[in-house]
DNA sequence: AAACTTTCCAACCGCCTTGGA
DNA sequence: CTCCAAGGCGGTTGGAAAGTT
């Protein structure tokens, strides 16, 4: 997952690779302490051998208290290909709309699964298409019951819509903007995740605080 | 149980934009 | 206006973990 930390005698001022737990807590002390921004300087100045843009990128899709870990949940799903369909791979701009989740997260989930899903169901489509001469209006549309009526528990495929709502687009697979429909279901969050948190390195921070 | 394959995601890279000198 | 440094963003990669044979 992560990557070999480099240790090139050329480069040995600059760390690069994973993350270690004792530089993650220099950089939230460091932030918590003086505030982020200006990174350069204070990757310098809190005394990581890190660039600032690697200091930045670390706070912002893991360290920040406000970043929100564990699996996408129906909602974020619905709105992220809502808001896919719409802007595109603007990462950052569809991250703005939902709190706490990152740009890279987002990126990740699109193209892990979202993306792949949505390749398996262009092929099935491709073969269903070559058996059958007619699409349906309400095969170009999705399938409310399939979308809505969810149970969390259920493998995430089969929470999507009938293949033929996508379509292909600039050489990506791309919902079919005008099929998509908004995210009116109350679905329960699934939050049951198993990743370690940081909140309880706030937890620390905030009882070391005076 | 070992070998191989696939999945997933943290982190890097490079390009673009912005703002100050 | 130009230059440069820093920040922001999207694409890509490396490798651990999980799954399969």
């Amino acid at each position: 997952m992560a990557r070999k930390p480099c240790d090139s005698s050329q480069e040995a001022d600059v760390r690069k690779g994973p993350w270690t737990l004792e530089e993650d807590l220099i950089l939230i002390n460091y932030i918590t302490n003086h505030g982020e921004g200006v990174w350069n300087s204070l990757a310098k100045a809190a005394g990581l051998k890190r660039t600032g843009k690697s200091c930045r990128l670390r706070w912002l899709n893991y360290l920040r208290p406000d970043v929100r870990r564990g699996n996408i949940t129906t909602e974020e799903q619905l709105l992220i290909m809502e808001l896919h369909a719409k802007w595109g791979n603007r990462w950052a701009k569809i991250a703005k709309n939902l709190p706490g989740r990152t740009d890279n997260e987002i990126k990740n989930y699109w193209r892990t699964r979202i993306q792949k899903h949505m390749k398996q169901a262009n092929q099935n489509n491709f073969q269903q298409q070559s058996s059958s001469e007619e699409i349906t209006d309400q095969a170009a549309t999705i399938n409310t019951s399939q979308v809505f009526g969810m149970a969390h528990h259920e493998p995430m495929e089969t929470y999507f819509p009938p293949i033929n709502s996508y379509m292909v687009h600039h050489n990506n697979l791309e919902p079919f903007p005008n099929t998509y429909l908004p995210p009116t279901t109350t679905c329960q969050s699934s939050f049951d995740n198993v990743y370690w948190s940081m909140e309880d390195f706030w937890s620390m921070q905030l009882l070391n605080r005076d």
